[in-house]
DNA sequence: CGGATTTGACCAGCGC
DNA sequence: GCGCTGGTCAAATCCG
C-alpha cells in the first residue's frame, strides 16, 4: 500500500495503478509534450494518485534502466520554468542524449513518429480541450504478456500488421465512459521478448479499484482526500 | 444476453 | 494525383 498526499506536489500526468509483477519495464519514452505541458493537476481524477511516474516504477522495484524524453514527433516547447519536470521523473543516469536507445518499435508505436504524433495531437486539439498536445507515453517491457495490467480496463478495437515488423499491433481504448485514453500493444521487432506499450491520454478518472481515504478539515469541516491505497500493492 | 474481441473495410496523412 | 501506411470503425463472432 501506498500513501500519496494530493498536496505532496508531485502528481504526475500518467500513473499506473498498479503494475504488472511479471514486467520488466526496460525502457521509457516519454514524448516532450507530456514532459513539458502536463497537467498541473488531473490526472487519474484530479491527481489524487499523486505518485510519480518514476516514483511509481522505484516503488515497485521494477527495473526501469533508462528512458528519454522524445521530441521527435512532437515540437515540444520550452519547459515553463513552473514546471518541475525533473520533480515528478527521474531522469536517466548517464545516458548518450543521441543515442538511440529506442527501439523502433517504439518510434513507430508514436515516440518520434511525426505523422500519428501529429494526427493525435490534433484529434486531441479538436475535442476542444485546453490541451494542445497529447500526452504520451511508450515504454518496453519485457514480459511473456502482452498486456500489462495497469490497473485500468482496455476495449481491443483494432489490431494492424505494420511495416517493417513481423509482430502485430493491438490497439486498445479506455473502456471506461468518458475516457478516450488509448494505447498501442506490439512486440518489439528486434527482440520479441520485448513488448512496446504505448499511452496515449490521460484518464479522467479514477483507477478501478482504487481506494481512497477521506480525512475531515476540523477547521472547515470539509472532507479531503488524505490518501490513496491500491489494494494489489499491499 | 451483454460485453469483449476479431477482422476486413474505410479514411486520412504523407511521400513520391 | 496516386499509392502506401497507420489508425479507426463497425459488423460478425466469441465468451462468460
Amino acid at each position: 500500500m501506498y500513501m500519496a498526499a494530493a498536496a505532496a506536489g508531485a502528481s504526475t500526468p500518467f500513473s499506473f495503478c498498479r503494475h504488472g509483477s511479471h514486467a520488466e519495464y526496460d525502457d521509457a519514452v516519454f514524448s516532450g509534450s507530456w514532459m513539458a505541458r502536463r497537467p498541473s493537476a488531473a490526472p487519474h481524477g484530479g491527481g489524487a494518485s499523486g505518485s510519480s511516474f518514476g516514483a511509481a516504477f522505484r516503488q515497485q522495484h521494477l527495473d526501469l534502466l533508462d528512458y528519454l524524453s522524445d521530441d521527435q514527433g512532437v515540437p515540444a516547447p520550452p519547459p515553463p520554468a513552473a514546471v518541475p519536470s525533473a520533480s515528478y521523473v527521474t531522469p536517466a543516469p548517464a545516458m548518450g542524449p543521441a543515442e538511440p536507445v529506442v527501439p523502433d518499435a517504439v518510434a513507430a508505436a508514436g515516440g518520434g513518429y511525426p505523422r500519428s504524433v501529429a494526427a493525435a495531437a490534433a484529434a486531441v486539439a479538436g475535442e476542444g480541450r485546453d490541451r494542445t498536445m497529447t500526452d504520451k507515453i511508450a515504454f518496453r517491457t519485457r514480459s511473456d504478456d502482452e498486456i500489462l495490467d495497469d490497473g485500468y480496463k482496455w476495449r481491443k478495437y483494432g489490431k494492424k500488421s505494420v511495416k517493417n515488423s513481423p509482430n502485430p499491433r493491438n490497439y486498445y481504448r479506455c473502456s471506461t465512459e468518458g475516457c478516450n485514453v488509448k494505447k498501442r500493444v506490439e512486440r518489439d521487432k528486434n527482440d520479441p521478448r520485448y513488448v512496446v506499450t504505448t499511452y496515449e491520454g490521460i484518464h479522467n478518472h479514477v483507477c478501478p479499484g482504487t481506494v481512497y481515504y477521506a480525512a475531515q478539515d476540523a477547521a472547515s469541516g470539509r472532507f479531503f482526500v488524505a490518501g490513496i491505497s491500491h489494494p494489489d500493492l499491499n
